[in-house]
DNA sequence: CCGGCAAACGAAA
DNA sequence: TTTCGTTTGCCGG
């Protein structure tokens, strides 16, 4: 479905096999929204195939899901999210990867060095990159505290998508200088 | 089935 | 500025 949050714009949020996305462009409109929520019910963002979720978006979680994104980005207050994130079919070094940086605590950040430390395994700095760009709950595991070593690194790909990641830490109280 | 390559990185040469 | 290291998925043979 599509909301407007104030200070933010039009908002699809879906549920998908794939788990969670929700495109929180600032920008778009909600014709666009309307138009990114269509193709994200039929060709889910994340077009990796983990585990054989049914293919019908869940309304039910659509709607619990929009509440959340609502007090998150609009009120600025993030709750834990109530529903249970299913990760069958996940490759386990994303999956613990994905569990380290859900542990990252709300206005901290810390690197993809960092994290691949905890791991063990401080040289898998890039697959940690890779563990995060497959994400599929992006916003609930809070891989935006994520960032570069110099810069912000990135986020989901897209180009303007990164926008959405320094506004996220900014929403956090968290301070990224321009430049970077 | 295998080899090579790319990807939201980072250190070292 | 190039190379290498880690993990995974993808594409070509």
């Amino acid at each position: 479905m599509v909301i407007f949050i104030k200070d933010w714009g039009f908002c699809a949020c879906c549920w998908s096999t794939k788990g969670l996305w929700a495109l929180t462009l600032p920008e778009a409109t909600e014709k666009g929204a309307l138009q990114a929520l269509k193709q994200m019910r039929k060709a889910p963002v994340h077009n990796d195939t983990y585990g054989g979720i049914e293919k019908i978006a869940n309304l039910e979680k659509e709607k619990i899901l929009v509440q959340w994104l609502e007090q998150y980005l609009y009120k600025g207050k993030r709750m834990d999210f109530p529903l249970e994130l299913d990760w069958s079919g996940f490759p386990s070094f994303y999956y613990t990867t994905l569990m380290k940086v859900s542990k990252i605590e709300e206005g901290k950040t810390k690197t993809y060095g960092e994290i691949a430390e905890q791991l063990g395994n401080p040289k898998a700095v890039r697959a940690v990159g890779g563990a995060l760009r497959k994400n599929p709950y992006p916003l609930l595991i809070p891989c935006h505290r994520v960032l570069a070593c110099q810069g912000l690194g990135g986020f989901t790909g897209a180009d303007k998508r990164i926008e959405l990641k320094r506004r996220l830490l900014e929403l956090e109280g968290i301070n990224v200088g321009s430049s970077i």
